[in-house]
DNA sequence: GCGCACATGTAATTGGTTACATGATTGA
DNA sequence: TCAATCATGTAACCAATTACATGTGCGC
């Protein structure tokens, strides 16, 4: 597998490789973590992880670390793992990410931790706190025009698009300020 | 496709059936729907509704409707559509899908404008909120034991967890209120 | 007449789900 | 010793993504 072909993760090898990022784990392990924590919604069941740790073997991504017969093999992230963490852990936030995958920018912040400096994860809290500042006015705009026309149902489940986002803004103030 | 056999509608299908209940839509107008409304996260590509349409055809939910050259085929809901509908309305919300999957739980509910009795409306959002009540105080006493052995990272994104269920459970309250 | 949005699809690939399979270890 | 949990996988199926393909109709 050649570093110049295009490997395009899942989510799911992210979250993998975040997990592992500085301790190898056990397959078992990885999956326990899957399943305990509220990890994301990623599977946990055998059928997902194992599949995923063998392809991400394929692109030299993570190594299987065999020790000896007695100790059970770990898998630890390679140099081109962290590699693809860097690379997505500065990507550009999107104004579609915002708008439909709040749930993968969390996972990418939560993962920040040791790999990305202070100026970086600013930078990525203060745009996601501007593009959801005006995300939240489009949908208040948009919800002032029409909400007189909107069935109960459809008026309740817009205002928790609403409701949801300013959560996730008032977050993202509260963790800049704690991380500055 | 006889009714005995059993259909395991994909949330995409079950977000289509939803759409179409009380208006017969053309595939690009569904199409549409997808795209421009904050419809969750569901791929509005051509590649996911068409597929997404001809199965739901063949397990005979909706009906392409053509009536003559000049309009344009829709597609409207089937009885066993709206019984597959009622179906996934009346079934018993579970403690994984509070705990993983809000998202689907707000659709269903999104859905239920008419074909639901307001005595079911309130049963649903009453369990939802207990069950969220419950996930809440177990992430709560969860973090009070663990927090200050966990990076800020993973402190800023359990944080984030406890906001946006409360957040849920704030307008669980709220819908309940508007409903009864 | 050109470009754009309307409108409807198909095909290849691939990741995820479900179910199955197997064996070791540990505690009651 | 029996059950449960640890632990690691495989195989069949299927839905979703991506990219391709095609034609219409409208406005500038």
């Amino acid at each position: 597998m050649k570093n110049s072909e295009i490997i395009k993760p899942t989510l799911l090898d992210y979250a993998i490789l975040g997990l592992i990022q500085d301790k190898a784990l056990s397959g078992y392990a990885i999956r326990k973590l899957f399943e305990d924590t509220s990890l994301g919604n990623y599977s946990s069941s055998p059928g997902t992880i194992y599949p995923a740790l063998k392809r991400l073997q394929k692109f030299e991504l993570v190594k299987k670390n065999i020790q000896s017969k007695f100790t059970k093999p770990c898998f630890e992230i390679t140099p081109n793992g962290v590699l693809i963490l860097q690379k997505w852990f500065s990507k550009p936030i999107e104004k579609i990410e915002v708008e439909k995958k709040t749930s993968e920018l969390l996972l990418r912040f939560a993962f920040m931790e040791s790999l990305v400096n202070k100026k970086q994860k600013i930078l990525f809290l203060t745009t996601f706190r501007d593009l959801l500042n005006m995300y939240i006015k489009e949908l208040q705009t948009y919800y002032h025009e029409a909400s007189d026309k909107m069935p109960l149902h459809g008026r309740l489940a817009f205002q928790y698009g609403i409701d949801a986002n300013k959560t996730t803004l008032k977050w993202c103030k509260k963790a800049i300020s704690q991380i500055g």
